[in-house]
DNA sequence: GCCAACGTTGGC
DNA sequence: GCCAACGTTGGC
């Protein structure tokens, strides 16, 4: 982490089916690819710093929640995935010479022994303004604060 | 599988 | 630049 920079920490969503959290446990480390909205991309591109530490969500799933934690490991670069055609999120409008799609590196921290189920962080008046948990909120990407993070910390 | 909410696209 | 149509997200 840069000297003099406070860590920051957000909130990433994944469908189990696709990148679980027992996916990158076996991996360690992993490209966040496939993000293909722009807030999201901002954030990753802009705000992220090596050593922010990230909620890991599981959405559309039986028990939709926060199942552990991650910490960015690089910076910022081009989303490779968007230059492929095999890919399944291949961009034909992002161009190599001016990406559009950028991802950061993540690496695995832990697995809560239970997931923080949806349902529970809803019942938290701490947490009323988190985006999470705004009605038809569908960003995958979303900042949390100090306060949130210890807060949700505490529900372990 | 349903469907509300929201983002994106593209015609005008 | 508006906005209708369409596609996607994601809880339920």
């Amino acid at each position: 982490m840069q000297a003099g920079t406070q860590r920051q920490y957000w909130l990433m969503k994944s469908e189990p089916n696709e990148f679980s959290i027992l996916d990158l446990a076996r991996k360690k480390r992993e490209p966040w690819d496939g993000v293909r909205n722009y807030q999201a991309r901002n954030m990753m591109r802009d705000q992220m710093r090596i050593g922010d530490l990230i909620f890991f969500y599981h959405s559309n799933c039986k028990v939709p929640g926060i199942v552990g934690v991650m910490e960015v490991v690089s910076e910022s670069y081009p989303d490779p995935t968007a230059f492929d055609p095999n890919d399944g999120h291949y961009d034909p409008k992002s161009d190599p010479d001016k990406p559009r799609w950028y991802l950061v590196d993540v690496a695995y921290v832990e697995t809560f022994t239970e997931t923080i189920a949806l349902q529970t962080l809803k019942a938290c008046p701490e947490l009323e303004n988190m985006p999470l948990l705004r009605r038809g909120n569908r960003l995958s990407v979303m900042p949390v604060s100090e306060q949130e993070w210890q807060f949700i910390q505490s529900l372990r």
